[in-house]
RNA sequence: GCCAGGGUGGGGUAGUUGGUCAUCCUAGAGGAUUGUGGAUCCUCCGACCCGGGUUCGAAUCUCGGCCCUGGCCCCA
């Protein structure tokens, strides 16, 4: 028998309507925050996502060349198509952009819990405003999202100015291996790199930058940076906003990709991979060719939000069955159409099955069954059962669809 | 790429000193019951992950692969 790809999933209508449900909770966020949808192509050029990254990240993506010849790769991320996009669609549209997707992604790693080959990320890009006030907006707003969701998680926020000034004096590729160490809480390796440039020093101060919460403090540690005001100002909004935060100068996030502020989120409930967000300033735009544009943005790990959340009770919706006899079959029809104009999940027999049995599928897999035979037929009526209370009562249709809609939210 | 555990009908399972038609529950279809459902009974449907090896004979032993679950690595 086939399988499907490792590292795929199937999600059965079930687990579809849970998720539909939490993406739109996620959806309306954003829209409410001024958040616009926009969709790329699930493929891109391979060097869209080499650029900047290096030609090592083609070991984890979905490479293939199409019979244009071409060097194609599955997208592993949208922020680089979204701000190709900017350059190539948007780029003298009104600053700022506020845009979001949600969309899949493909990476070729070894799945595991809340990791898989094809994931989903919920994400938002705002472009073209370098100020506090679009960092602190970008963080409420991821803030709000993750509430909205139900996950119960822990949002860290921080900057790598502090990290990246303790470590200014040494060459660049200890620098990267420095953050490297960092980011992965491996003091260990960083003692030992530090050791051998004769830089003890260092890991005495950045150790201490890296557990400490507050930013006071971390300004004695890393001494002053060049984004003091504006980090200030960010961090003031957060307060004011009321956001529940904590300041982390450990987040190195990936790199060279963000320039200054940075945050992640975690839930509490997964295992290795508990990071369900990540994102903060970055520039990308003149890597592709445009003008160099500020931007914030971060993407939320839907499926790891999905997996933390565990099953979720799905809304209640009232389902209709039609059960006909032959003769009431035609009219039945007309039933039927009148209860899905408004707006009610109906459902007819398709199986030739007599009364009997209809009803019986019915019972099992709607709240109402509405009973179409010759009387009802001959008078014009319905007759409409509660299947979980077992009462019926022989109305005009139109009573009937009222009844139904009564029994819960559509 | 590495490590551990696992893979028997759609779901859940029993079954090895190797030996009849592979067990049971559930789900699904039909019937007992042609205008009233979930009970009961009967019938049907449907599986040993794939391939090689050992053997008269493999779900069982063995090797390789695939896949699942979790951990490592990685995570733009």
């Amino acid at each position: 028998m086939l399988q499907k790809p490792r590292g795929t999933r199937d999600f059965l209508p079930d687990e579809m309507e849970a998720r539909r449900a939490v993406e739109g909770k996620l959806r309306d966020v954003a829209r409410r925050w001024g958040y616009r949808e926009v969709c790329t192509p699930v493929f891109e050029d391979l060097e869209l996502f080499t650029m900047r990254s290096g030609e090592g990240i083609i070991e984890e993506m979905y490479v293939f060349e199409d019979k244009g010849g071409r060097k194609l790769a599955l997208r592993p991320e949208i922020t680089a198509a979204v701000i190709r996009m900017y350059i190539n669609e948007a780029k003298v549209a009104p600053k700022p952009l506020r845009w979001c997707y949600f969309a899949d992604c493909f990476r070729y790693e070894r799945p595991q819990k809340g990791r898989y080959r094809q994931f989903w990320q919920f994400g938002v890009e705002l472009i073209g405003a370098d100020t506090a006030a679009a960092d602190a907006e970008t963080i409420m707003l991821a803030s709000d999202m993750l509430n909205a969701t139900g996950v119960t998680y822990e949002l860290k926020v921080g900057h790598l100015s502090f990290m990246k000034n303790l470590v200014k004096d040494l060459e660049p590729a200890m620098q990267r291996r420095v953050r490297a160490h960092l980011d992965k809480k491996d003091f260990d390796g960083l003692n030992a790199t530090l050791e051998s440039l004769n830089r003890t020093d260092l890991a005495v101060s950045l150790t201490a930058l890296v557990n400490t919460r507050d930013l006071a403090e971390a300004f004695e540690i890393a001494g002053t940076i060049q984004e003091k005001v504006r980090f200030e100002q960010t961090i003031g909004s957060l307060d004011a906003a009321g956001v529940n935060y904590s300041l982390n100068f450990g987040i190195a996030r990936g790199l060279d990709y963000y320039t200054g502020m940075v945050f992640e989120g975690f839930a509490q409930n997964l295992g290795a991979e508990n990071q369900i967000l990540g994102g903060g300033t970055y520039r990308l735009a003149h890597l592709f060719g445009g003008d160099d544009v500020a931007s914030c943005g971060f993407a939320i790990g839907f499926d790891r939000v999905m997996v933390s959340l565990g099953d979720i009770t799905p809304a209640i919706v009232p389902v209709v069955g039609i059960v006909c006899t032959s003769e009431g079959r035609t009219r039945a029809l007309l039933v039927a159409k009148a209860f899905r104009d408004a707006g009610i999940r109906t459902e007819m027999d398709l199986m030739e099955r007599g009364l009997g049995a209809q009803l019986a599928h019915a019972a099992k897999t709607a709240n109402f069954a509405i009973v179409i035979g010759q009387r009802e037929t001959e008078s014009g009526q319905v007759t409409i059962k509660n299947l979980a209370t077992a009462e019926q009562k022989t109305v005009d249709p139109a009573a009937a669809i009222a009844e139904v809609r009564a029994f819960g939210p559509r």
